[in-house]
DNA sequence: AATGTGCTTTGACTTAAGTCAAGGACAGTT
DNA sequence: AACTGTCCTTGACTTAAGTCAAAGCACATT
């Protein structure tokens, strides 16, 4: 499949001409990191944004501790660096590769004049960072609203919910890395989910969960109910 | 000053040809709001977008238990509620008027078509929803990855080098509700800003604070260093 | 099967911050 | 000047979650 088919395809890009996916095609730059490879850094200047052909990528910050807060995980299709490409100051985080990874960059400069010529493509942009800003939104209410077991709560509910509708997870990340997705400590994450076996809420085996009590987590999600 | 005018200052709209500027007079609808009414309720359709000519707005989530977190702030001239505009779901928060205000609100419809028509509108909105993105960005770093009294040291310093940029500050809200917008309770802000007393960082007369070593309060911000 | 390396779990302890409850301070009103 | 409501502060206590340290597991490699 050519660049310009899985641009096609892209959120970002669905519903432009043709011909606008063939330019896209032209001035993107495929680049490839390894496992772990820093993408950018934060601060640094925002030349211009990714899309994920394949592999994983991380979005991170860091404390002066060295503790890391996860901000979202991207997968392919998904894009991410766009915000400095607007405002013109540096990335606001850090990203590396959490797997294998190859990558379109689009510079800022050519990305900019197609997106003046073609206002479909803004309108796609705003919806998707609209969409972004609603998910930190959320990110915000759970870190400062929620203690943590009602943050794993939704997290496991929404899992579920976007994969298979089953009430099998399998985690793709490890355990540590969601701990940092959830703003916690692996400790703490172990003992909560511990707790949730203990009461019958999941079952845990490895990197599977299943859901046993669809409900038990829903309250302690959104209602106030506390695990015991 | 007519509407046009005030729009034609406004970073939404700056760059535009005046005529686009009639236009969105044209579309914008007032509205009055007292003190404490609502604005939106998280969840109601986003059927348009606000900006503010008078007044103060607040946008906040609230917990189950009836916590208060305060996102954001608005003062004249600037935006809410544009997110809701472009992923077409309902608004992601509450918004009230924390002081009589006067908004121009502007149709979703209308407003979409106009921005289809002027890429420079689209990139202007594109930008302040970067900056916003870049801000919650910082909010949620500080929420997961600092304590207390290092968000209150940023924000102090924030305070001062954005009024005047001298060392006195005089707090526009309560206590109560800068102690939301940290992510805290009224009761650990007082606290904090004693201790910050007693170690000669700040001086606190009511509203009125004074940064007496700006130095040490950077520490507190940005090193890991702490609050005896 | 044995070794090692990197996750994950568990336990004992510490700590930051929240809760509850009681006073103060202050501004506006009568 | 006394009253009232609101906001702010302080104190004693509780609790969620972090730290530190030690096993335990699991999987890959030799």
């Amino acid at each position: 499949m050519g660049i310009a088919d899985q641009l096609a395809v892209n959120p970002l890009f669905e519903g432009l001409p043709s011909e606008h996916h063939q330019t896209l095609a032209r001035i993107a730059m495929t680049r490839s990191y390894q496992k772990g490879q820093m993408i950018f850094a934060e601060g640094d200047e925002g030349t211009g944004f990714y899309i994920i052909q394949s592999g994983r990528i991380k979005v991170f910050k860091i404390s002066p501790e060295g503790k890391e807060q996860i901000f979202h995980i991207f997968g392919p299709g998904e894009s991410f660096g766009e915000v400095a490409v607007f405002t013109g100051q540096g990335f606001p985080a850090f990203a590396d590769a959490d797997a294998q990874s190859s990558l379109l960059f689009f510079p800022r400069q050519a990305f900019v004049a197609l997106i003046r010529k073609d206002s479909s493509l803004a309108l796609n942009m705003l919806a998707v960072l609209s969409r972004r800003l609603q998910k930190f939104s959320a990110l915000i209410e759970d870190l400062s609203l929620k203690e943590v077991p009602a943050r794993l709560a939704a997290h496991l509910l929404y899992l579920c919910e976007k994969d298979l509708d089953a009430n099998k997870i399998s985690l793709d990340i490890s355990k540590g890395q969601l701990a940092s997705l959830l703003g916690t400590i692996p400790e703490t994450l172990s003992r909560i989910m511990s707790r949730m076996s203990r009461q019958g809420l999941i079952r845990m085996k490895g990197s599977h969960i299943t859901i046993l009590d669809r409900q038990g987590l829903k309250d302690i999600a959104t209602e106030g109910k506390k695990l015991t």
